[in-house]
DNA sequence: GGTAGACCTGGACGC
DNA sequence: GCGTCCAGGTCTACC
């Protein structure tokens, strides 16, 4: 007998759009349902491991959501559920915080996009976001299943990861190279070396917060920029290979390398804080175009030939 | 400061 | 079926 959970939300969210609207609600263990219109996954409170699954049954903007827990949680534990949902959710962005985005940009004000989904942690964010650099979008989807079934079904946390061998990662997860960097990277975040508290500090700027991330191993300049958007500093844009091809094939830009990223960069300057917000829901809204819309998507369905670079002539696709 | 090459994996391609 | 090439972001060595 499990228990049963009411999560109350902001007046403008809807968790078939707001769920669904980054690519990591497709890595393990997050399971979207496309049937059930649910998100389900093992998610580690103070008792111990519980796997939930977060509805939100009437469906429609504002109302709340319900999660269903596979065994019983006291209070205690209900607020440790509530801080996790709302984090992956982003439930702490009212509706006047998007309404704020899109009075910079009006074209997301019909969708209500606003929200990107991300992890109940930040340490997990950061390793999907090592797992998902110099690699196709397959590959990122394998790396994360097999540290959830090797490590820990509701995702490695920084001291399960601390404790286990570079080798061990490589051979038995498929993480390669990045192995010691995982590593390094969890007994940073398990010792406390990585002020976390300091990331989220909205009192804390984001050229701190970029030079603190780009000091850690296995993060360079686009991982730092898509962790500052999973930290809610969208104020700076990720840019990779994916970024120059939408550049290219969605926006008509001619130019390559430096001057191609200066052309992206101007581009999006007009949208000031909201930056990445702007460029990610142009990119996601043209895999929409190709795909359907983003909740009828699986893993599977993304593994081999899905996002982008689908389009190309050669190549297994960039993450979405 | 800028650049080249190594790192690792898996998919595509040619034979 | 096998071997080769290529894409992907970060890091290091070198100029």
């Amino acid at each position: 007998m499990g228990s049963r959970v009411t999560i109350a939300t902001p007046e403008d969210f809807l968790l078939v759009r707001d769920a669904c609207s980054y690519g990591y609600f497709l890595l393990a263990p997050n399971e979207w349902d496309p049937i059930d219109r649910t998100l389900s996954r093992p998610l580690r409170l103070p008792e111990g491991r519980a796997r939930a699954r977060i509805g939100q049954p009437e469906g429609r903007a504002g109302s709340g959501l319900v999660v269903e827990l596979d065994r019983r949680i006291g209070r205690r534990e209900r607020g440790e559920l509530a801080r996790q949902v709302s984090r992956m959710l982003r439930l702490d962005e009212s509706a006047a915080e998007i309404a704020a985005f899109h009075d910079v940009d009006e074209r997301w004000r019909a969708t209500g996009r606003g929200r990107l989904f991300r992890s109940p942690t930040l340490f997990e964010d950061v390793v999907k976001t090592v797992t998902s650099c110099n690699v196709a979008w397959p590959s990122t989807i394998r790396m994360n299943a097999r540290l959830c079934e090797v490590l820990d079904a509701a995702f490695p946390s920084a001291a399960q990861l601390a404790r286990r061998r570079a080798t061990t990662l490589r051979a038995r997860c498929g993480v390669g190279y990045r192995d010691a960097r995982l590593v390094e990277l969890a007994k940073l975040f398990a010792s406390g070396a990585v002020d976390e508290g300091r990331l989220e500090d909205p009192g804390a700027s984001d050229e701190e917060a970029f030079e603190t991330l780009t000091a850690l191993p296995g993060i360079g300049p686009y991982a730092a920029g898509n962790i500052m958007q999973l930290l809610g500093r969208y104020g700076r844009l990720a840019i990779d290979t994916e970024t120059e091809r939408h550049a290219r094939e969605e926006l008509g830009f001619r130019e390559e390398g430096a001057a191609l990223r200066a052309k992206v960069e101007r581009r999006y300057e007009r949208f000031g804080p909201h930056r990445f917000r702007s460029y990610w829901f142009e990119v996601w809204s043209a895999y929409e175009r190709r795909r359907g819309p983003a909740w009828t998507w699986t893993p599977r369905g993304t593994g081999s030939g899905f996002t982008a670079s689908s389009t190309r002539s050669r190549g297994p696709g960039r993450a979405p």
